[in-house]
DNA sequence: TTCCATTGAATGGGTGATCCATTTAATAAT
DNA sequence: ATTATTAAATGGATCACCCATTCAATGGAA
């Protein structure tokens, strides 16, 4: 193949120029006390620069959610490139959120709508790989929580607060039924909700990403201890009642204070809140 | 190869069983509003075990970063599949800045030190796929820039203080010398090292994720229009001074108003604010 | 006609063999 | 001791297949 690889090479100019990125040599200006210089080049490969191209489409408005993408092994001759090196762009991008693969006739590589999950993902590595701590991130939560509670006051509407509503119920329902890893789900959905009616999808996001972890941790304490957090739903109650009143001291009050009493319950037994309970396995509903 | 294929399969249980994930039915109990149920499931694949292996390792503590995986001829054939579905994964995590591949003897897929701008990505994508808006963005921004002032003030330290205090001198440089771009650059190292001063990762990782964007649309408009902003040092001075202080108030006011100013500049020629403009390409010193 | 089973093409999923390019250490030549 | 050469390890990439799934077209039975 070496010897007939003449109708392959063209579109991908391949090994001297472009293999290396420009060295730039850190313009920052006179006076710098910092620059440690020199940050690694890595040789530019294929795969790169296929997501980079398709993200450049995507930017560019050429495509969007619901496109599909030519077939797999005509795209792979049109970039010049062999099949295997595009599956592996598609599947990082598919990886990332932006590509979704489907099998048969009529699949396809189709762009997705974007997936606010993503970031969770990004918030699980990075407590993964020991680049934030858990204090971090609870710490984060809190003030997370304290603006979305102010948005929400601003801007909650009647749907979202209806949402919220019977969120509660369904948390009635299960205390009343001994439900309690349910119950459990129902607080991951009541923050998301939360969250969802700030009116702004960066904060839900947001919000979304630093409650996730948080919850995993809700969830192996109450499966392993069977305790649970009391009067739950009435304190609900309570926040929704001021979010309603659009009284934000009051609902930020009362956040902050339940907040506290779940981080005592955590904290009482802090062998169970080791890192890998909560990350290890994906709990039942937990979407990831 | 098909007749011979009985030393690979065994690592991977493959066709039937694990190949549908198990229809959860939306268990949200009665009361529930929603439930649009039925979100798709789409066939277990080789390259998504390998990489939730891999976290699962991760998770777990026996990975961490400076480790490094086997070769990909023999991990291929401990996880027994072909070293191109391998690699496939392997791309993936590198993708998502969980590993690092490198060539030559000695070479391999390295853990990587957690790369907290892996946020920034998901938001880039999430605005070209139009799931977030840039109004959605700014006034995350806002909000986020708030906050963050209230933490800096509460818990930056001289160090940080000194950082800021460097960068600005840099930013006179850099005005004294008309060199507009550079100056771009500083403002975004300057939220760079404000968000570093709270003293929290997270924190400072969504502050820059809302920022890196903001910073793109300045830079286009600053490059295009050669306008920029008035008395930008001796602002940042003030604000550096009540970030001293401790004062909380008056360094949250005169961000505002900063903040403000700026968003009228990028305001007044809308036409230059197009969302390609700021994502299509990489300017010289963001780093991705 | 209507309905259902069959078939076949399109497409992603996956494999194995093979070669290239880069990097490093060991070795040989100077 | 220094420098050039060589060889091995490893990721980068290609090719040529084959399999599994999906769905539309086809055709026969009711």
């Amino acid at each position: 193949m070496s010897t007939k690889s003449s109708p392959r090479t063209p579109a991908r100019p391949r090994s001297p120029s472009p293999n290396r990125r420009e060295r730039v040599p850190d313009h920052r200006a006179a006076g710098a006390p910092a620059a440690p210089a020199f940050r690694p080049i890595h040789t530019r490969r294929a795969f790169e620069e296929i997501c980079e191209r398709i993200r450049e489409q995507l930017a560019l408005g050429v495509l969007k959610p619901g496109d599909k993408l030519p077939p797999e092994r005509d795209l792979a001759q049109q970039l010049g490139v062999s099949r295997n090196v595009l599956r592996e762009a598609l599947r990082s991008l598919e990886m990332a959120g932006v590509l979704r693969l489907l099998k048969g006739v009529k699949g396809g590589a189709f762009i997705q709508e974007g997936d606010t999950s993503r970031m969770n993902g990004v918030m699980r590595d990075m407590l993964s790989l020991g680049t934030i701590s858990v204090r971090e991130l609870s710490e984060a939560r809190v003030h997370v929580l304290d603006l979305v509670v102010r948005l929400a006051c601003a801007n909650a509407r009647k749907a979202d607060l209806d949402a919220l509503e019977a969120n509660i119920r369904r948390t009635e329902d299960a205390t009343r039924e001994g439900r309690l890893l349910d119950r459990v789900e129902c607080s991951r959905e009541f923050y998301k909700l939360l969250a969802a009616s700030t009116g702004n999808k960066v904060i839900a996001m947001i919000m979304d990403s630093v409650t996730e972890i948080h919850m995993r941790f809700v969830y192996a304490k109450v499966s392993s201890s069977g305790v649970a957090m009391a009067r739950l739903a009435e304190k609900r109650r309570q926040f929704l009642a001021a979010l309603g009143e659009r009284n934000v001291a009051s609902a930020t009050r009362l956040m902050r204070t339940h907040l506290e009493s779940v981080q005592r319950m955590l904290e009482q037994d802090p062998g169970a809140m080791s890192l890998h309970v909560a990350l290890a396995e994906v709990q039942p509903g937990m979407r990831r």
